[in-house]
Order: structure tokens, then C-alpha cells, then sequence
DNA sequence: AACCGACTCAACCGCGGACGA
DNA sequence: ATCGTCCGCGGTTGAGTCGGT
């Protein structure tokens, strides 16, 4: 297979040193200008046609990734002149990235990875390669495809394409983000500009509990009263708290320079999500492990939209518990964003 | 077993930005 | 200022696979 490869790009540039010979010489007024660029379009027609597409075979791959290995990505079309590689410099860019690259990560998509990228597309939209930075190991075409199936499952599904109430999120455009449609993205009109209009609360301290789910919010009875949450249905703010309410006390240092004064309230207490929350505990971030299992390639949306009963008796919990869980995240990818 | 539709994923294509001549 | 080249991005496509009937 490489032999037959090197053979064939030895053809090739003799029929190129032939052709190139047969050119007309500066001064030469034979031939006008326009048949020479007949013939170098022809040129790049024969090298376009001796280029390979479809699958990478092994051997290629080989090829490409000593190649890279030793010399560094970038210059692709070097690369290509360099190995004999009969695939165009994209070709090989691509491959590069989204296969070879040894510090990529394969298999299915985690549970938080899911989560991230539903958070990151509410943040930038259809910026691929911009949320693949913040998801190490996994590319911009991984990321494109994996939301593109979500989207049409639950499009065909009949759900939102964002959690209910993510429009809390955007603070300067509250009702835009939750589309069906995403290419009516809340932050597509404004590329570049997205990822300031996003809140400028920092919930550094509630963070993912060892990278998982997000465990805890706010309960209702301490939220201040013109807090972004007020948005809530006023009757919510009377229901009691479920049994398994966990009083949490943090460190919350961190936060007093970002929040406002009122937050400090419900800073002070936090309690456990409902589901399958074993009474008792004081670990906040086990129960949320466990509630959601570790590892579970599921849709977090989904999952959460069938956790079920355990919400029914705390519609509002659950709401805020939704808002939470985006809210806390995207604060620190904002951050980061911002800072770019 | 055969068929069919849904799904996944790798790869291509076209476009636009950056940069140097 | 213009042009050409390279690179990266986002959209799209198509082959392969899977699951249901």
C-alpha cells in the first residue's frame, strides 16, 4: 500500500517536471497568458484528482502520525510533499486532530461532559471549537455530532432543547435562550460578545462535587426576596422543605465580593436534591453521585426530566434545582471565557 | 434472514480570517 | 491596497452499524 502510494506520487511529479518543462519560458511569445493558466489549472486539476479521499487506512495513519510525531503539527501541506501522503493538507489536519492526537479521549460522552456542553451551547451557541477548549480530549466534531443527536431526539421527543428555565442565565436577554430551534440561539447575534451577557454571579464554592452532577440549591425559604430567582412562581415560596433536607454550612469567602449582600442568607444553608437521598447524611456530594450513578452515559436532561416522582412534591425545588446546576457551572466557564 | 429506518461518526466542502509577499 | 496561500471553523454528507419488525 505505501509502495503503490510512493510509486504513484513519483508519477505524479514526473508528469508535473514534464508539464512544467513544457511551459513556455519567460519571453517566450508563443503562447499567451491565457493558455498558460489553462495549463496550470489543468495542473491543479491532476492533483486534485490524485489526491485520496474517504477513510484513512492504517498505514496512513502511520504514515502521518510519525510525521507529526517528529516535526510538530502545523505546515500541512508540507506534510503531505514530505511523506508522500496522497491526501490533501486538510485532509491531514483533520485526521491529525480529531483522531491521531494522543491526547485525545475516546468512547462515549460522561455524564458531566454532557451536562458541560448543553451549559457551553446555552453560553456560545454553535461554537464548536470553542467548547471543545473547554472539554479537554474531545474534539469540535464530537462535540457537533453529539449535540446534533440530542437535538433531534428531543426535538422529536417534544422537549426544549435547554433544561426549563436556563433563560435565567441571560440576565440581559431573559427570553431568548430556551429554543427549539437552536439555530435561534440566544448569542448568535452577538458572536464574541456571548460570553460577557452571561450573570456575573460566581458560584465558585458550588462547583461540580468531584466532577459530578451538581448537588445542592438553595432552599426556597432563604432566598431573598429580589433575588434572580424571583422570577418564581410566588406560591412556590410557601412549600415546605422535603424530609431530606441537608443543612450545609461553607466557607462562602469567596463569594462575598461577587454576590450581593442579600445572597448571604441562603449561602448560610443548602440542601441535597431529592432523589434517593439517604436521610441523615451529611454528605451532600455522595448522595448527588449516587442519586445519578457514576459513569452512566445518559442524558443529564433526560435524566433529570425522569428522576419523577421524587420532584412531584417539590415543584419548585426542582426548578431551582435546574437553574442551579446550569448557573453554578457556566459561572466558572464565563470566567474563564471572559478572561481570554 | 431480510428489510428498513434511525443513528453514529468520520470525512469532505466551502467559507472566511490571518498573514506574508 | 491587493493578491495568494494556509489554516481553522461550521455545515453537510455518506458509509457503516444497530435495532426493530
Amino acid at each position: 500500500m505505501i509502495s503503490a502510494m510512493a510509486v504513484m506520487s513519483i508519477i505524479f511529479l514526473l508528469i508535473k517536471v514534464v508539464v512544467i518543462s513544457w511551459l513556455p519560458q519567460e519571453g517566450d511569445n508563443g503562447k499567451d497568458d491565457q493558455e498558460d493558466q489553462l495549463v496550470v489549472d489543468h495542473l491543479a486539476e491532476e492533483e486534485d484528482s490524485f489526491l485520496k479521499k474517504g477513510p484513512w487506512t492504517a498505514e496512513e495513519d502511520a504514515i502521518l502520525a510519525a510525521y507529526v510525531t517528529s516535526n510538530g503539527v502545523g505546515n500541512w501541506n508540507i506534510v503531505r510533499k514530505n511523506t508522500g501522503l496522497a491526501r490533501c493538507g486538510k485532509s491531514c489536519r483533520l485526521r491529525w486532530t480529531n483522531h491521531l492526537r494522543p491526547d485525545l479521549k475516546k468512547g462515549a460522552f460522561t455524564q458531566e461532559e454532557q451536562l458541560k456542553v448543553i451549559q457551553l451551547h446555552a453560553l456560545m451557541g454553535n461554537k464548536w471549537a470553542r467548547m471543545a477548549q473547554e472539554l479537554p480530549g474531545r474534539t469540535d466534531n464530537e462535540i457537533k455530532n453529539f449535540w446534533n443527536t440530542r437535538q433531534k431526539k428531543r426535538k422529536r421527543a417534544g422537549l426544549p432543547l435547554y433544561p426549563e428555565d436556563i433563560e435565567v442565565l441571560n440576565v440581559d436577554n431573559p427570553q431568548s435562550i430556551n429554543q427549539n430551534d437552536s439555530t435561534q440561539h440566544a448569542n448568535d447575534s452577538q458572536p464574541g460578545t456571548s460570553s460577557h451577557n452571561v450573570p456575573e454571579l460566581v458560584f465558585n464554592n458550588y462547583k461540580l462535587v468531584n466532577g459530578k452532577h451538581p448537588s445542592c440549591v438553595p432552599p426556597i425559604s432563604v432566598m431573598p426576596e429580589n433575588s434572580t430567582f424571583e422570577q418564581q412562581d410566588n406560591s412556590d415560596k410557601q412549600v415546605m422543605h422535603p424530609p431530606h433536607l441537608q443543612i450545609m454550612h461553607r466557607s462562602h469567602e469567596q463569594l462575598q465580593d461577587s454576590l450581593p449582600n442579600d445572597y448571604n442568607g441562603y449561602l448560610e444553608s443548602i440542601f441535597c436534591p431529592p432523589p434517593k437521598i439517604v436521610e441523615g447524611s451529611d454528605d451532600c456530594s455522595m448522595q448527588g453521585e449516587s442519586s445519578l450513578g457514576n459513569g452512566e452515559n445518559l442524558d443529564p436532561i433526560m435524566n433529570q426530566d425522569t428522576l419523577g416522582d421524587t420532584w412531584k412534591d417539590f415543584p419548585s425545588y426542582k426548578s431551582l434545582y435546574n437553574k442551579y446546576m446550569i448557573m453554578e457551572d457556566i459561572s466558572s466557564i464565563s470566567d474563564r471565557v471572559g478572561r481570554r
